[in-house]
DNA sequence: CTATCTGCAAACCGTTTGCAGCGTT
DNA sequence: AACGCTGCAAACGGTTTGCAGATAG
């Protein structure tokens, strides 16, 4: 499976500063990480790899900037067994996930053909559905 | 929306013997406000909920308890923007949930008509799917 | 009777926060 | 120069664990 998230640092800097967000050193180590990053991560594993670029980079600093990356729709939860402590960057919004549960890498999936079903769905639950999270957990063809 | 989980306790009371737990006075508190509750809850909520029925009940008890019946399948993560502290009651192997943002109450939805849509996904990425989660947010009928 | 289960309280650990100094704009 | 951002370390809060006593089978 390749990694389909090839995120643009570029636009990633240029959105963090278009919402009035200060392109720091610390940031900008974290975005690059991210970007050469092509498997699902936590904040600690974050952390970690991004010291390489930034070895004074703080704990408390990668929470501060995932929680802006998230906000800006630029990193997406994901959630395992044991909790939801992973994430993957994506380019766009909150976008149904499909995850490698050998290898943690991950591919946005096209949900267009979804969402006629989901619209029938609703119709019968007589429902609005405001959001909703579909993950598909598997093995890619690599790992098989 | 009304409360599709109907869950049988005397079921459940069978399954855990069956795997070999025993049926004790908490677990059986546990089970019996579990049934009765029609809606999402945290571990937290279940305690407070539960010491009516048994005032003595500690909060490290709910936590295997909930635990046991995950693993048993009866129960089933929820998963909200904070994080993953929420359960509900399920009658089968984890379910597509459909989660009233207001009362916070809860459905099982059929998902046949997905599972068509899904093996296409998966053939298109060629993954293997070995499990999914869905879960919809929105508005009940009765909360709009 | 025995092995499991429980309540308590302490330990744990991921996450958040306060603050003084630093760096971007 | 102003204000946002950072690192540090302490605080926090949900969850887990160790243990001695209780209890189901």
């Amino acid at each position: 499976m390749k990694n389909v998230n090839q995120i643009e640092i570029a636009s990633w800097f240029e959105k963090l500063q278009q919402s009035g967000y200060r392109l720091t050193g610390s940031r900008r180590a974290l975005i690059e990480t991210i970007a050469k990053c092509d498997h699902t991560f936590t904040v600690p594993q974050l952390l970690t790899m991004a010291q390489r670029l930034d070895p004074a980079l703080g704990m408390a600093t990668v929470y501060r900037a995932v929680e802006t990356l998230a906000s800006l729709g630029l990193v997406h939860r994901v959630h395992d067994q044991q909790g939801c402590h992973s994430y993957v960057a994506v380019d766009r919004q909150p976008v149904p996930m499909l995850v490698c549960q050998t290898c943690g890498r991950s591919a946005p999936i096209d949900d267009s053909p979804l969402r006629l079903v989901l619209a029938q769905i609703a119709q019968q639950h007589s429902i609005a559905i405001e959001s909703y999270w579909l993950q598909l957990n598997g093995q890619c063809a690599e790992c098989r």
